[in-house]
DNA sequence: GACAATTGTTGTATGATACAATTGAGTGGG
DNA sequence: CCCACTCAATTGTATCATACAACAATTGTC
């Protein structure tokens, strides 16, 4: 019994483990063709949509930013930059603390974000499109699972 | 009802972009977490595996992998050249056609491979545990039909 | 055998990224 | 009040990932 359950374990990992290796192909050429259409790189893509998301719920910050996307301040530092330069984004300094600089959109950067959007939604439904509709819930709880189980699993490194 | 069922498909579609951009955050950090232990980077650790993958299956050349991969042949034509230099892979000129180089794991790229599968398989099946074992079927037809979903859907650029 | 197509390599450019060193601000203890 | 410490951001430097273009070697076709 106790056997059972283990090979069990052992296949739908396999199987698991498969479907992640073949989803993270189908995202990353989604994603590439998607960009370059917009004017801007893939991760000032990301960037700009996290400030848009995040506007309303306070000031964003770098550091804030290099938090929610896990990456390192000086590369948000970077990314921010070219926004700015392109005049997506606006810097300017927190006046309750000087340290820390706050990004907001522009009006071109909001535009964008509404454009990108756009995109990305009538995207997402083409996607659902090919999931006959009973389906979709059980889809979208499934993806949910799986996304909070994969935060949950901090991954050990090879060696340990 | 047809206004319903609109409505539906929009927020459905608004969670499963939501879904998808966190697994993307998710299985990135992994990644990050997961390479560097072994020595090779995560373009070599793909393209080996990949590699390892079709042993078995007959030989595989760099444009075989360019084009499972979705990359240029320029770059996994560098990617490999990596692996070689350090041990991982042998190149060999195709005797039936020797435009075509064959790539072969050598004894320490099998090794390394056994090593990766090995690590793959646990963190996977930690991933699993994290999911109460009666769903865990229902996730993995799921992620089966999304994966389905996101091929078939060619990613029609910004613009268009 | 000339020419088109295929396979791969190399030059060059860009993007994404991290780590280390540095600068400029806040902060708390003596 | 000043010093040590911490924190936010920037900049220098290095690496990886990647593409496109130009080129070389082969092959297959007419």
């Amino acid at each position: 019994m106790k056997m059972e359950l283990l090979t069990e374990l052992k296949s739908e990992a396999s199987r698991l483990r498969h479907l992640l290796v073949e989803l993270s192909r189908a995202t990353q050429l989604l994603e590439k063709s998607e960009v370059g259409c917009c004017g801007i790189s893939l991760s000032q893509c990301h960037l700009l949509l996290e400030v848009s998301r995040r506007e309303g719920e306070g000031e964003t910050s770098l550091s804030d930013l290099a938090a929610v996307l896990g990456l390192d301040l000086s590369t948000v530092s970077r990314v921010a930059d070219g926004l700015v330069r392109q005049n997506l984004l606006k810097r300017e300094i927190d006046s309750q603390d000087r340290r820390r600089s706050i990004l907001t959109l522009t009006g071109s950067g909001k535009e964008l974000v509404e454009n990108i959007n756009r995109n990305m939604r009538a995207y997402t439904q083409e996607i659902l499109k090919q999931i006959p509709p009973e389906k979709r819930p059980a889809v979208l709880e499934s993806l949910g699972l799986l996304v909070e189980a994969i935060q949950k699993t901090k991954g050990g490194c090879c060696g340990e």
